[in-house]
DNA sequence: CTTGACTCCGTACCTGACTACAGACTTTAG
DNA sequence: CTAAAGTCTGTAGTCAGGTACGGAGTCAAG
């Protein structure tokens, strides 16, 4: 059984020392008892937990919903840990669909400033400060969709 | 020309009284000196310029760049302007990505587990907690492409 | 035996965009 | 005239996910 100190156990998972004691507050590690002095020591059980954690970071997840995650049992928990995973999955949905319409709401404007004489004022600036004057209605299109 | 106190502006461009303070002390927008008492009167282009910050939140601007946008002339600085515009669409863009990679992988990890038996661990946490035994290559591989 | 690295614990700081509150003052409606 | 609502200023708290730091104790190498 190999045992190391919060250093060793940083270090195995990627995370800095103070990551590691923040994840103890938070109450997704155990603080392990001292063994003899006052040095805590830690196994592999603790990299692999929070190895958990940084891939579920990855997909996603909160550390709040990380703490539920690692409550749950892969063999009785399955329909738990499907439906935490779809919930994620429609929040990412809606975030892309948000960042969809900032995209080509933008981009329609960056367009119209390359194509527009440059006499005119600028399609961007204008609009922002101006949209009721809306020669080009795909700005306030694609914003009321989002 | 109308003029309104705090709150009325506040009002008409649909942001909170605390909201418009905080913008004055980020520099967004003048504090107005007080006509005749202690309280202060702000105009119609106070309103336009509370609409122009909202509106280019919703385009995906941070603060410190819609100040940014906020010191940009309609005529003179089209190219800068559609700079910034630029740098934030790559900005949505790699967000976007980076929101696909979850997608896929967390999508792969949900109908794998929908589709194998009650009998074996969830997928889902099972993936999460030893990724080296990957039956399914799909949870890697789109992490590592992300 | 000492030096340097590491650990422990508590607290404070960081970003970004607000939001809340206290206490004094002013303005407005009834 | 009075009471309620609004304004002013300054400071502090919120969320998430860390990061930094200070002071004391401990551990291993030379």
């Amino acid at each position: 059984m190999t045992s190391m100190t919060i250093g060793r156990l940083a270090a195995a998972a990627g995370v800095g020392v103070e990551t590691v004691r923040y994840y103890q507050r938070r109450g997704l590690l155990a603080v392990p008892m001292p063994t003899h002095g006052q040095v805590r020591h830690y196994g592999e059980n603790a990299v692999a937990r929070l190895r958990f954690i940084r891939r579920a970071q990855q997909l996603g997840f909160s550390l709040d919903e990380i703490a539920d995650l690692l409550g749950l049992d892969e063999h009785t928990d399955r329909n738990a840990a499907r439906a935490l995973a779809k919930e994620k999955l429609a929040q990412i949905d809606e975030r892309m669909a948000q960042l969809g319409a900032m995209r080509s709401a933008l981009s329609e404007l960056v367009s119209c400033c390359e194509h527009t004489s440059a006499a005119q004022p600028c399609p961007i600036l204008h609009t922002l400060a101006h949209p009721d004057e809306d020669q080009n209605a795909a700005y306030s299109k694609s914003i009321a969709a989002g």
